[in-house]
DNA sequence: TAGATTGTTAATCGATTAACAATC
DNA sequence: TAGATTGTTAATCGATTAACAATC
């Protein structure tokens, strides 16, 4: 690969929001934007837009601007997109199986293979072609059929327990809904966390200190 | 209220982090903290720990630190945690429920009052005691009662819809996990969005692109 | 070629960290 | 009082924006 080194993280979370939109503009068959068009549909600046791609390549062209197409390609090719990670889900609880369903639609870089819970009632049932396993079993499923990432839809003591054994497997890479601080416990795993409560009571505050809210 | 006036997102991004620590901290009976304390156990600054909460007062006591309850109401107070507004939540698919039985769960300052489907198999149903309503009696349902926030739990192409049904009745928070752009289309909203499918491909990303990730 | 728009460097702005005086 | 830790100012660091030369 080129260039990137020390991309900052405030760059790649905005590479899938650019990915989303030349999407959407690519299946309305938009075929050229630039920098400045982009700008003013996603309201950022356009400096800001070639300042990011460039950490990556020089994907457009002086006097045109950017294919949709190419650069739509090469973003999905710079997130990964098509590695298809295989990954397990623990928890099939209501946010487990939203979130089942959510991994089969979208094309994000990952292959659910397994869903995992301990509860008699869930396990057995099929979530998006998938039939929850026990718990128990998770060892042995991970020796046959090693997942790279495991998305963590389980309670907060659930998680400290799994994310143990997890990791004894050989896991590393975690998608966290729950409230347990992976890499505080193992600083060299991949965490996303995903905390909703949190972005809640973000909103909370907007709502509360923007002075004509009601 | 006392200082508070334009606090960078960044700080308040934290306080939902330091409240959900504090409460931790407090029901494992701890009553005193320090910033340098707490700066280990969250993985920041002690420095940035004290910047943060004095933009909003003096908290803590010198050569003591910081009282863990009265840092915890506090900081549920500058949030508005206690408002309870008035919200109902759009979209009874698979998201659309767990949302709603997190909503249920957690004091994040909402009240949860009314879920809507379009899909006749949905209508009628319960999900956490409330009944999915038709989405046709939104406007009646909110003449009645009208809510301050929204959850959109729909696709992008009814978000789009959706919400200008809402702003047309005076709807102007919302918490959106869809892929429409509230904002641009309506820039005095009031709008967090949950983007699952952003946070996957940056996860996607970090696994890609570290050294020795499987 | 002339016009447009990129790629890239320099300037600005904001956020984080360091330092220390105030004070409990 | 002495020790500890805050509150707050100053220094540093990083991210965004502006500007413009390169070039299609």
């Amino acid at each position: 690969m080129p260039k990137r080194e020390n991309i900052s993280m405030s760059v790649i979370r905005r590479l899938p929001r650019y990915y989303r939109f030349l999407k959407h503009l690519r299946s309305k068959g938009v075929v050229r934007i630039s920098s400045t068009e982009l700008s003013a549909k996603l309201g950022l600046t356009a400096s800001q837009i070639r300042q990011d791609l460039n950490c990556f390549g020089g994907f457009g062209q002086q006097g045109y601007g950017y294919m949709v197409d190419q650069l739509c390609e090469e973003i999905a090719h710079i997130l990964g997109l098509s590695n298809g990670y295989k990954t397990i889900l623990l928890g099939a609880g209501n946010l487990g199986q939203a979130i089942a369903s959510h991994m089969s639609f979208e094309d994000d870089g990952f292959n659910l293979i397994g869903i995992f819970d301990s509860a008699p009632q869930k396990i057995g049932k099929t979530v998006n072609g998938l039939t929850v396993q026990d718990i128990a079993s998770l060892e042995e499923f991970c020796q046959a059929d090693m997942p790279s990432m495991a998305v963590l839809c389980v309670p907060r003591e659930a998680s400290a327990v799994l994310v143990e054994r997890l990791y004894n497997i050989g896991v590393r890479n975690f998608w966290n809904f729950s409230h347990y601080d992976i890499i505080m416990k193992y600083p060299d795993a991949l965490v996303e966390n995903v905390h909703l409560s949190d972005s809640l009571m973000t909103l909370c505050y907007k709502i509360s200190n923007t002075p004509d809210a009601s």
